[in-house]
DNA sequence: CTGAAAGCGCTAACAT
DNA sequence: ATGTTAGCGCTTTCAG
């Protein structure tokens, strides 16, 4: 393999030189760069990456905290980063925590030993078990909710779920049940608060017996549907903390031959890209999921270079898209 | 930041010695590697990964290619990948091409200069314009097709296909269409001859008129659902080369009150999450993704710890399900 | 089992 | 603008 010597040797040049006309082609003269080429065609010539990142101290690699990489939300979000990343030189480092702590911090550690030069993690913050931020690491929360100590990223999780509930209260609804995710999920938590600003904002109470506590799979929004199926008095829409759970809630509801949305209405979050094609396709609110990729890794790299963020939090637009799931109560 | 001169120094033994102490353990004295855990826990040292890939030239990274991270298949595949890399010390670089040759070169030069040790292609092989197989890069196709000349990890496309025209031909079926994906698409061209196959054994002629071409994305399967819908003499069946055309086809069907499966079948291949959900469910060939990933991933670990790899072509096995979106013609 | 010492390939002063 | 040179922090012979 050949060196940065036998370049320097080949051109009749430095080792120095051509380091140089390899960082930084202005500062050398032309004639010289032209050589420095043509020994490196000449010689194949690969710089070894590895050299350089060590001598340097610069990993040009960040990596991606996520819980689950086969989530259709996060690989969207990770797509959008890994777009920055390229353009600016990083290169991304896959950290799949399969929402294991101990293998959150093993990726961590690969900033502390210096093979990545910052974090971004797409799980939200939680007080009890956060591993970020930390002083030492440069890192950025994407996806995440309120209240995140950190460098964050999202869209307004309260506005949201509060906007779909008017929705439906517009719509002349006035008994609102929801399936949500688990309990202690900050998701959850602002997106409950939403639900519940906007009922105190029509002055409807609070009613816990028709909140579901869901997990965001499948078969929760199923069992979920069976519940609302077996009450007395079922309300006349329910509203999905995601789609996934809309969706088997929908289905739920067909077995008993409750018809949505003509019986009960039904909103989801998040706007999987199946929500579209659902029959019927679901009322849902749209993260920018690339967008908040793209933003998170700006942050990011621009920490890493040194260079002031001014906005700690950023909250992007989120869409509220209605479909067909949602009607008035007849 | 303590180096590991500063360890051997407070700890009163050699750098070496405190290097063989991290890395084996069990050819250091018992009270030795006492006296460096000791010194390394009070300077908290961490090794500079840095250095010790550059050093001992093993940078112990994969990248995987993938044509878009954001297609649920492919990350599933990436998770198998990231176990078996975690497990084996190794980490995974995301090498998100988004369909583009020169980023496919950019990551393939990730390798060139020591970054990574070797690939695993998500893209599956077409002569035309294949990047890898290459005789100086370690690299495994994952989710490939048939003639893939390097090491790769697939199921029998063909006969998955095949085995699904067989399906329906059982149920009575004698006109069966195909919405297929792009034309020069190797996994077309895979199920297509499957589908040939299966009518060829039946004694059935291949209609082009009844095969058409699609994308593997929605919009085009909605059109092909139209396009069946003008027939004069409809298909009883049509067999679509993913879930994802199948599902717009029965939406593009419902359009016109022809319903899944009473008045025509439609199969899918791919086994998204969402097909069972659907109404009707769909009737599919589930892959292994994840284990399509982790095959691939070891078999690259494999061959670049040097050791010899048999098996040059895995072909997994696959699922077939039967669900509620094939009947017998009316 | 341990220590001494060489050096991986490159960058970054510093001189010229 | 170019050359010289000193390492970066670690691993890895090679002696002892």
């Amino acid at each position: 393999m050949a060196t940065i010597r036998d370049v320097a040797k080949a051109a009749g040049l430095s080792t120095g030189t051509v380091s140089k006309a390899l960082s930084k082609p202005e500062s050398v003269s032309p004639k010289n760069l032209v050589k420095v080429q043509e020994a490196i065609a000449r010689l194949n010539y690969k710089p070894n990456m590895l050299a350089q990142k060590f001598r340097s101290k610069r990993s040009n690699t960040l990596v991606v905290l996520v819980p689950d990489i086969a989530n259709l939300f996060f690989a969207k979000v990770i797509s959008g980063i890994e777009s920055v990343a390229q353009d600016a030189g990083f290169s991304v480092l896959l950290g799949d925590t399969k929402d294991s702590q101990a293998r959150e911090k093993e990726f961590i550690k690969m900033v502390e030993t210096r093979l990545a030069d910052g974090v971004i993690n797409l799980r939200p913050y939680r007080e009890q078990d956060a591993l970020l931020p930390r002083d030492d690491i440069f890192s950025v929360a994407a996806s995440s909710c309120e209240n995140t100590p950190s460098y964050s990223v999202r869209i307004d999780n309260v506005g949201a779920s509060k906007k779909m509930v008017e929705h439906l209260l517009n719509l002349g609804h006035k008994r609102i049940g929801v399936i949500t995710g688990l309990k202690q999920n900050p998701h959850t938590i602002d997106r409950l608060k939403g639900y519940r600003h906007a009922l105190a904002g029509a002055g409807i109470d609070y009613d816990p017996s028709i909140v579901i506590e869901g997990d965001f799979n499948y078969w929760s929004g199923l069992s979920a549907a069976e519940r609302f199926n077996a009450m007395p008095s079922r309300p006349t829409a329910v509203c999905c903390f995601n789609d996934e759970m809309a969706i088997a809630a929908i289905r739920g509801f067909a077995e008993k031959g409750i018809r949505v949305p003509d019986d009960i209405s039904v909103t989801g979050f998040d706007n999987m890209d199946v929500s579209k094609y659902t029959v019927p396709s679901l009322t849902t609110i749209a993260q920018p999921a690339e967008k908040i990729g793209e933003r998170a890794a700006e942050i990011l790299i621009g920490l890493i270079r040194g260079e002031p963020q001014p906005v700690t939090e950023h909250v992007l637009p989120y869409e509220f898209i209605i479909r067909e799931s949602t009607t008035s109560p007849q």
